[in-house]
DNA sequence: TCCAAAATGAGAATCATTATCACAAGTAGA
DNA sequence: TCTACTTGTGATAATGATTCTCATTTTGGA
């Protein structure tokens, strides 16, 4: 675990809600000014390996990734208005059962729930 | 509805598989061969828009895609051997009444399972 | 301390996707 | 038929996120 590494996972650490790498970028610029984009994307993409970051979709272009520092499996609720994130327990009791399919073997899957954060849906966009 | 985007719709039956928009062109240029690839592009957006086609990952920096001529809401399991899509039923019963997000209010959400269809498990890669 | 392996960063390259824009084709009304 | 307007098309340029290159540190162990 290098500095610059360690600089990245506390940009990550920082935010609260779903982020792009430029936005990593500068957060990790604020401790490690002359960090590289290079560097950057080389620890996000051994983040998303170790699990501690997840892709949950893009905006305009470009990967939004949420910091997961919980180990189960797990997956994410994303407000579309404000990005604030909630990690919410898999729903999926057995996927690899489902009778229709036979004979497919589920080795990962990904769910995504977006809609509106409970500060959103009331307060409007931009209100949490 | 334009000859073109016929040609698109038609391109698109014609795959088992999850496919690139390059394959798409490739395969409309068969029918269209002066199709360009901004008008597919665009008939990809409209067609996303109208459920027709639906996004279900990335391959090399490529966005997947797969027909979907199913109305109803549904999600996908998707080969990552062979490409083999299968289209099955949504697994989340009240998705919105997490008890443990109380309001959040899901407006939409995305489900993908990876892993091996009956062929691919059985005789390996290439084998379906 | 010494060294091989791994990490870094500036910049170039890649390349999927979008934006432009001039033109073709259809449409509706006069 | 003429005109005005809208829509679709395709060649091409532009965009921009991500990856690659490579010379230069840095790291961690012997
Ligand atoms: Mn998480
Ligand atoms: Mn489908
Ligand atoms: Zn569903
Ligand atoms: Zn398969």
């Amino acid at each position: 675990m290098t500095d610059r590494r360690r600089s990245v996972a506390a940009a990550a650490d920082g935010f609260m809600r779903a982020f792009t790498v430029d936005d990593l970028i500068a957060a990790a610029r604020a401790h490690s000014p002359g960090i590289g984009v290079a560097t950057v994307y080389r620890a996000v993409a051994s983040m998303e390996d170790a699990g501690a970051l997840e892709r949950v979709g893009s905006r305009d272009g470009s990967a939004l990734y949420v910091r997961c520092s919980v180990e189960e499996h797990h997956h994410h609720l994303v407000c579309t208005a404000c990005g604030a994130v909630a990690h919410t327990p898999c729903p999926l009791g057995a996927p690899a059962s489902d009778a229709a399919h036979e004979g497919f073997v589920v080795t990962s899957h990904q769910v995504t729930l977006y809609g509106l954060c409970a500060a959103c849906a009331t307060t409007g966009p931009e209100g949490g």
